[in-house]
DNA sequence: AAATTAATCAACCGCGACTGT
DNA sequence: AACAGTCGCGGTTGATTAATT
């Protein structure tokens, strides 16, 4: 049958299905990647396309020769966190994970490993061991300070991405994000005070009267695109409709 | 110039965490 | 409490490109 997995397409992608992704995405954001080949008209399983996104296509997504700034920090975020790439992207703007990972493994394990001092490098620290070596006591602190992505995140324009890891959830509008200079990921903020950081991230990002954003939308369990929340306002900042009918750029 | 080897990086897979029902 | 669906992470693979013989 046609519509059976195993007819799901493999491998590299081609420009036809990057610019699929790109303008389904565009038009109407990111809300569930496993559902979104199929509305997009991708033989691709969800993943797939996540992860095509994430690595490559997200307009933020820097290419290039790392710099030795990067470099320096990947070496040194690597010996506090070990193999958290993910938290170790985060601490390099428009990096990814998956970047992060090769350049380690192409480039900076055989470092890494020739500046360990000689106690250490029978240890783990490669691909084998995916444990982070922490050593110091205040280990509870280091990542604490890991996950707090606003010390470090240059030109992050969300106050308190990355606060509440385990309860996040993504809403994302890049329909004008070239023009608005930003991606538009939101991670639910459960955390105390920051309804007023909301309230002024979208005061900037639309500059719309009466435009209120709920105190509900703080709620870690409001989910804005679940079946009951049709008349959230923040469900309406992405439909479609409030796009074309507010925002200045198509 | 051709063959071989090494380096690179995009993409896949499996798993665990989280969430909703 | 149990289950199913979804997402994100880290490990790994494999195709392509570059360098070397």
């Amino acid at each position: 049958m046609s519509s059976d997995k195993t007819d799901l397409k493999k491998g590299s992608w081609s420009a036809e299905e990057d610019q699929k992704l790109i303008s389904y995405i565009e038009k109407y954001g990111i809300w569930n990647w496993s559902q979104m080949p199929r509305f997009a008209g991708l033989a691709r399983n969800g993943k797939s396309c996540r992860l095509r996104w994430m690595n490559y296509l997200k307009p933020d997504v820097k290419r290039g020769n790392f710099s030795k700034e990067e470099e320096e920090i990947i070496l040194h975020s690597h010996s506090v966190l070990g193999n958290r790439w993910s938290a170790i992207a985060s601490k390099l703007p428009g990096r990814t994970d998956n970047d992060v990972k090769n350049y380690w493994h192409t480039h900076l394990k055989k470092r890494a490993i020739k500046h360990k001092p000689a106690s250490e490098t029978t240890e783990q620290n490669d691909m084998t061991d995916p444990s982070p070596t922490f050593k110091a006591d205040n280990t509870e602190e280091i990542l604490e300070s890991a996950n707090d992505h606003t010390n470090y995140v240059s030109g992050s324009w969300f106050p308190f991405e990355a606060h509440i890891p385990s309860s996040s959830y993504t809403i994302t509008n890049y329909k004008d994000h070239h023009d608005l200079g930003f991606t538009s990921e939101y991670h639910d903020a459960g955390s105390p005070g920051t309804i007023d950081d909301l309230q002024l991230f979208w005061d900037q990002l639309c500059p719309v009267e009466n435009l209120e954003i709920a105190n509900s939308h703080m709620d870690v369990s409001s989910d804005p695109f679940s079946q009951d929340s049709y008349n959230d306002p923040m469900y309406n900042i992405f439909n479609d409709d409030y796009n074309t009918d507010i925002l200045p750029h198509q």
